[in-house]
DNA sequence: GATTGAACTGAACGCACGTTCATATAGTCT
DNA sequence: AGACTATATGAACGTGCGTTCAGTTCAATC
């Protein structure tokens, strides 16, 4: 329904969804207005209806667009064989990827409250299935004697929350490459889960 | 300037600060109207401008009196003498304090960006100096040699953003009991960190 | 029993919200 | 050139916001 053909701008649309990611990032999704993300983009905040149904599916469409394409990058990352392995990969990935989408991180971890139920449930699907491939590969770790862990399902929590701070302070411009922040956690995580 | 003698009913002043601490927890500060505070409350919107200025200061007084009880709670805790029974003392107080308080958890965590500048400043300020006792056992434990630690301050936001992780899926009336978690938690903070 | 004053109500203030829609504009196609 | 269509405007809608305040209520005091 958008950018068929040319018209006074071009790409209007994917501007839509970048200034909203943007603003719901930087203050939250209830304490931006439309007219706010329509000033962002350069045009008035009737125009925004034509590229969204409303503010909520706006939101919707932001965290459901990342958690597929989360889910997309991990199926094509390689693993390797061992979980030792595999778990390393699944860190490295994690932190890649979260540093190189700090905005819509932030979103899907901090406005689920926002989201309608139905929208809600969509959503936690998805990162349920995102919990699930670390936690397969705990347990498959565990069963192999790689890992010892009193509780498989608390240390998949412990280790996505410990991954997932590292949006909250990590600056590109800061004392610490990405590779190295990579490696120390890999280090901690893989230390925390030892046999 | 409140419940010097009774009169309507009583104790109305905390009341408001754990109505607005239970919905700002529950739907965010921006989502939340006053209207909604004061029917939680039993009372009418104006009447809450008894006990606050305003709303961005019910906000800011429910973030220091957290963080302020959270900084006197740990100086009162014991911590016995080598770092890692300091650690370990930590990782326990950290668990407990805040599954005991997850709503001002949730809001001090969540609601930072919804602080005007000064007042961000100062909840800032003691949020670091909360992470700095951490950050100073690790130093520590370091130095000693009972921790091996490519990055102190690293580390330090590794475990806090680990410890608090655990009041996003705790829950009293769930499959483990409050001290396992803090067993399992400390074990993999201790293994992590292990020299 | 009159007075006081804190606590509260209920209406009002100006403003901003999400959303709609008639209208205008400007490219594309025949 | 003229018709078509996607796109955008800008005004308007009803609603709810944070906050104020004149007036009411009522327990405590003298």
């Amino acid at each position: 329904m958008a950018r068929k053909t040319g018209s006074h701008s071009e790409i209007t649309g994917p501007a839509v969804q970048r200034a909203a990611e943007k603003l719901f990032a930087r203050h939250g999704f209830a304490a931006v207005s439309m007219r706010q993300i329509a000033a962002e983009v350069g045009v008035q905040a009737g125009a925004l209806y034509n590229y969204t149904a409303d503010k909520q599916s706006l939101l919707f469409d932001l965290m459901k667009t990342h958690l597929d394409e989360l889910l997309a990058a991990w199926e094509e990352t390689p693993k390797g064989d061992t979980a030792t392995d595999r778990l390393e990969a699944f860190c490295r990935f994690h932190i890649s990827y979260h540093l190189d989408r700090p905005d819509a991180v932030f979103i899907a971890y901090m406005e689920l409250r926002n989201l309608e139920p139905d929208n809600f449930a969509v959503i936690e699907g998805l990162r349920k299935t995102y919990e699930t491939t670390l936690e397969d590969i705990l347990r498959a770790g565990k069963e192999a004697g790689e890992f010892t862990l009193p509780d498989t399902k608390l240390a998949t929590l412990a280790v996505i929350a410990m991954l997932t701070g590292v949006t909250t302070w990590y600056r590109d411009d800061g004392r610490l490459s990405r590779d190295r922040v990579e490696r120390i956690y890999w280090n901690m995580v893989r230390k925390a889960v030892a046999a």
